[in-house]
DNA sequence: TGAATTGTATCACAGTACTGGTACAATGAC
DNA sequence: GTCATTGTACCAGTACTGTGATACAATTCA
């Protein structure tokens, strides 16, 4: 479990966490039950005061990524069960009626904002060739 | 030119411009050279400083949708115009670009993600049945 | 039971976003 | 050129977010 947090490009630490940890899962680092740093170690670790990543934690937990036993630790959820992925579902849908509202508003049609969909998630994948969506990408 | 803000609902004010005036003129309320009500008038009938109009205005400019003339006034871009629509397709390409980063983290294929665009929509064109994406729909 | 470890809750400070007030500069009408 | 109108620029106050410090509560384990 090895974060690295940078204080000037503009993120927010808690959200720089959270997407580390979010990676460090979806790349197989850490697994499912595996037990995430605990909030002080971590805080002590990056040097940053255990409120920070009382929200990041918070914030995994909320999108069901990981859950917290108090007194234990905080642990990487199954995130393939229903109740995780219903949530994962939740949020993407959020961003995805966000999106479609600003290209109603820009004057785009469905079709258009689909084939840009196409076109950005191939950029991306170009990118970092080594972060496709899902690991099924590395068997093809 | 009919804007109504809320102080309560969290939009900040000048976001809530920003997305009437693009309404009006999604709906043709508005159109291509029409001018809108100069800052301090727009301020004063909705009791605000100046200063958040210009917010307002300087981000419809941003996006390509108004254009200002000093000393004249503030009027309707031409939307279709080459370097509005590229400016609009940056836009939305950003906003695309972080729902497919959410997305990537939270281990949705891109088919699935593709779906989801689909479903919501729908989910979005049947709830306020009078906004479709583009006039177009108005004929299908 | 009691100490150690873990997450939780509360208050405080700094930076930023939002809004407000007011003076300045450029354009248009005469 | 002069005046009215328009957008621009600058500074100030307030609320919120992010971060920091520290005390509290629940769980684990000897």
């Amino acid at each position: 479990m090895h974060i690295q947090i940078s204080l000037t490009d503009g993120v927010p630490i808690w959200r720089q966490i959270v997407n580390q940890v979010k990676y460090a899962i979806a790349s197989g680092k850490i697994r499912l039950d595996d037990e995430l740093p605990p909030i002080r170690s971590l805080a002590e670790q990056l040097t940053v005061t255990p409120n920070t990543v009382v929200k990041a934690y918070g914030e995994l937990e909320s999108e069901g990524v990981v859950y917290k036993r108090r007194g234990a630790g905080t642990y990487v959820a199954d995130l393939r069960s229903p109740l995780a992925r219903k949530e994962q579902r939740r949020i993407l849908s959020d961003r995805i009626d966000g999106m479609l509202a600003e290209a109603s508003q820009l004057d785009f049609t469905i079709e258009e904002v689909i084939e840009l969909v196409h076109k950005r998630q191939a950029v991306m994948s170009r990118k970092h060739s080594e972060t496709p969506t899902r690991g099924k990408a590395n068997a093809g």
